[in-house]
DNA sequence: TAGTGGTCTAGACCACACA
DNA sequence: GTGTGGTCTAGACCACTAA
């Protein structure tokens, strides 16, 4: 039953290749199997995956073993674990994009996820801050989604988003739905992972400062964010600037 | 040996007073025996506390579940385990505040702990913003920390400070460490355990411009902390002023 | 070599959801 | 009631550190 043999499978001695990377544990190489489950589509979003005692059978080891493995994709925000109910693989929708990905709240503190209004997308090559950010060759081509997102009417983001245009063939096409991350689960299989942002204080140019409203020079929250794909390539640049008179970027250190 | 019973400790059967609460698994009751340790200062920073089998014997539970515990400790960065030696209280020396509460990183992405100048220390009646976020009353009186801090020799941030001073008594007395939060555990025993932080951009005041040395109007970083101790209770409330020409703010998504 | 945390197992029982 | 994840136990063995 076993698909792909563990590295320990063989017998209780010490593999040789093992000793290269230093000890890896059981639970982390089942759990690398459950991420390829997740990147190749057997294990799709919102899906019920095999109860803990069914892996381990199937797999070989114990169910506490798979316990432990499923345990980190839960915490990796992954997996779904329900108690009474099973295991699932987690949506891009809405409420985990507010949990995981959308910072920024109203002051009043009710966390809503923004509307948005397209303002152009373009195919181009690729600017050097593109490049490097997702770590393409030179003339790579990239499509730039600009973008308004507004919270209860009011525009508050100004977002520029570029994607590889090798990753995302067609997206270019068709129209681009507010919750991008859903779109690149449902139509390209790519799940983003995590991401990480960094965040300055800037003065709006002119021509951004049109767009949102405001007037020239009012000071936004620069976010520019990469995000990664489950094999930890980068798929997606954005960046956002926010006014921040009414909302705020809530970072909880723990 | 058991200094505290246990909720399920007198027998099988379920307790009355737990169907209140819905149910309390074990670990928890063991995790929240050692913050208690914690609290109360039988567990002091740096210091290596007894081994899971020494823990599990005293309490009377098996090791499995004083595990369990200690790792979730471990996970919110209040203890410290190291394989082959021991679990440890931890810290806060500078290489714990940089990873888990310094999130302003120079733009080349090396981690440095600013230099502090104060500019003032005063004990006045709290504001109407220090008592909602300090959850003080309405007469309450506050230590105000003003600071200058600079990376490099450059002037980078500008912070606020705010502390009850009925919980850090004396402490206007003496000089300010660099290292707040150190001198809070070691004077005070308090721990800061997590923080929640609201960021905004706006533009500097001709004040605030001045000491920092830029123009006024110059867009930074406004960083809105409240610090919570052990017990949950907000202890410190920090507003900092950060120029973002050379650094950012730093914020993993996971 | 002794002691610590880390992994892995096997099995029992509990809490929960749903039919 | 049946099946799921969640807890708890007991014990064996592994990896790491320090004396």
């Amino acid at each position: 039953m076993t698909e792909h043999k563990l590295e320990n499978a063989t017998g209780p001695e010490t593999p040789a290749g093992a000793e290269i990377l230093g000890f890896r544990p059981l639970y982390r190489q089942v759990k690398d199997q459950f991420v390829r489950r997740l990147m190749d589509g057997r294990w799709l979003p919102g899906m019920a995956i095999p109860s803990e005692g069914q892996l381990a059978g199937e797999i070989g080891v114990s169910q506490g073993t798979v316990r432990k493995a499923l345990d980190e994709l839960a915490a990796e925000n992954l997996l779904v674990r329900r108690q009474g109910r099973g295991t699932f693989v987690a949506e891009h929708d809405e409420q985990r994009i507010l949990f995981q990905f959308f910072k920024l709240v109203s002051d009043d503190g009710v966390a809503r996820f923004p509307d948005s209004q397209v303002l152009d997308m373009v195919k181009a090559t690729v600017d050097a801050t593109e490049r490097t950010a997702l770590n393409l060759a030179a003339e790579a081509e990239v499509i730039r989604i600009r973008r308004i997102r507004s919270l209860g009417g009011k525009p508050l983001i100004l977002e520029t988003i570029s994607l590889p245009a090798l990753v995302f063939p067609g997206l270019a096409d068709g129209p681009v739905p507010n919750n991008l991350y859903s779109l690149f689960a449902t139509r390209y299989g790519i799940t983003i992972a995590n991401a990480c942002e960094r965040l300055k204080a800037v003065a709006l140019k002119g021509d951004e400062a049109q767009l949102l409203g405001v007037a020239t020079g009012t000071p936004a929250l620069a976010i520019d964010r990469i995000a990664l794909s489950l094999d930890g390539s980068a798929v997606e640049r954005r960046l956002s600037l926010c006014l921040t008179e009414e909302a705020h970027y809530q970072s909880d250190l723990r």
